[in-house]
DNA sequence: TTTCACTTGCAACTCAGTTGCAAAAAGCGT
DNA sequence: ACGCTTTTTGCAACTGAGTTGCAAGTGAAA
């Protein structure tokens, strides 16, 4: 438990100002470690028995993704999936593919896609999401 | 209830093999007039004293999505939004702007948005969904 | 009109996420 | 180190969208 990370962590919060505590650590420790978005759960079950309850776990999302820490990245099958906000433009996120076959999501970190432009006037937009769906190079050969 | 909408309704069911029946009817018309966006329970709400019971209406939903009549255009407070797939192409729906101030949804069916690239070899990508956030023309001002 | 597969409605259930509140602990000044 | 204040945590109970099983109802083909 002496991971690389740990320090980065630590520091992350505090440039939040906010305070050092054992959740939060952990809930950071689980989403770096992941690289890919995760639900609650899988936090959960990345920490075993040094999981901080899940209310908890909710509530320092909450407080990580209102830092712009992490981003919710998408919801699947009414389940939220969270994600370190690092990989991400201020503007817009990498795009997620889910395979319609095996229901696996993964992240598409280099694909480049322009902001929409909005033709009636008055909008602003702040940030762009885009969700892929289709079949991964397993399901598709 | 003699909308002009009825029979394109009733021929929808017939070109997609379906029965023709009460809760498919109602469901259809209710997503026709609303032209967004709409939750089951606005369905409901909508067709008032003659709606289906609410596992009817996902059930019918389900059915209609499998045939490609309708989306699930996207998730709200864990709450999802179904809209008539005629305004979408087959390989992407229209963008869904949702301001971040006032939280309501609109509809943004003429922005161009190509499709992303993909540079890792062998997926193949079916459908693209666009979500938009930031501020809409009313809360801008 | 009969028949049968497909649909519907009801009740009971599931489960991610939320709320209220009392107990714990982070961080500050002393 | 030691209190003190404020923020955070954990528990239990709750909420509400969506699902499941099953018996009763209905569309449409013959």
């Amino acid at each position: 438990m002496t991971s690389p990370g740990k320090k980065r962590n630590s520091e992350i919060l505090k440039n939040a100002n906010l305070r050092q505590t054992h959740p939060r650590l952990a809930v950071l420790d689980a989403l770096m470690e992941a690289d890919i978005p995760i639900t609650r759960q899988q936090i959960a079950e990345h920490l075993s028995d040094s999981a901080p309850d899940k209310v908890t776990i909710y509530r320092v999302l909450e407080c990580l993704i209102k830092k712009g820490i992490v981003h919710k990245a998408f919801m699947k099958e009414r389940t939220a999936f969270f994600e370190m906000a690092h990989n991400c433009s201020k503007t817009q996120c990498h795009p997620h593919f889910t395979c319609t076959s095996c229901r696996k999501t993964v992240c598409i970190k280099n694909a480049k896609m322009p902001l929409a432009e909005i033709n009636e006037q008055g909008f602003a937009i702040k940030h762009q999401k885009v969700e892929l769906e289709g079949l991964c190079p397993e399901c598709n050969s």
